[in-house]
DNA sequence: ACATATACTATACAAAAGTATACTAAGGAG
DNA sequence: CTCCTTAGTATACTTTTGTATAGTATATGT
């Protein structure tokens, strides 16, 4: 008997935009992703720009996006070990839609201040 | 005392990124957004799209897009009740981030097809 | 008098996402 | 022999998301 395998976006059927968010929409994915199109990291730098993150979730963010094709691990055999993470192909093809979001995000910020409160 | 007022982006200082995928990112409101491009929708019809959530989700998905001030909400005093849903001119403004987001999916679902797997 | 329609709200619960903290492997430096 | 380093694991827990289900208001049509 056939059936599919379970996958994250299994429950958006028929809506590619909703998949591209789940691919993307991860906690820290869009940082690691716009940080990566400037070339490889290791997973300290990685970490470094998830501020607060534990290693747990940085690990899980950077798995996901492995497995979805969008970056390369490349391990190396030596000792402390050394681990860096880069963009496929496909994850370059993100470039132009990352950097709309970050200047729509920018401007977005510009226009929805934090508005300070007074304190009772 | 001065202190600032909690919001769901709160804890993404300086990522405009983020802050954008935080805004849009919700699990139906990309779909949301993608369909109010074309015109105005009414409550069921929004439900409609989001196959088998709940209402209560719906509804938080909808006021959060209002609250960041991506879409208008407007009520008209009738009974049965009467809601229309729209998008503001800053909603309107990520019509094509919308649609590169909808066909990089679109390409994304195309090179990972679900795979088929035989059942033990 | 009664059912109908719409856009929700309320409550209880389950599942997913995220945090906090501690721990590991193993070779080189001292 | 001991410490340091990196890239993680392991475990326990809290918070956020999401589901399931039922209920509400009220003018109108029959």
């Amino acid at each position: 008997m056939l059936t599919k395998k379970k996958k994250r976006w299994d429950d958006i059927p028929g809506c590619s935009l909703e998949a591209a968010l789940n691919v993307i929409g991860g906690k820290w994915k869009g940082v690691f992703l716009f940080h990566l199109l400037d070339g490889t990291m290791r997973f300290n730098e990685l970490s470094r720009l998830a501020q607060g993150a534990s290693p747990r979730l940085i690990v899980k963010q950077l798995r996901e996006l492995e497995e979805d094709g969008l970056v390369n691990r490349k391990v190396y055999a030596v000792v402390p070990p050394k681990v860096e993470y880069s963009l496929t192909e496909e994850g370059h093809s993100l470039h132009n839609i990352l950097h709309a979001l970050s200047e729509w995000g920018d401007l977005w910020v510009d226009n929805h201040p934090v508005e300070p409160v007074t304190k009772p």
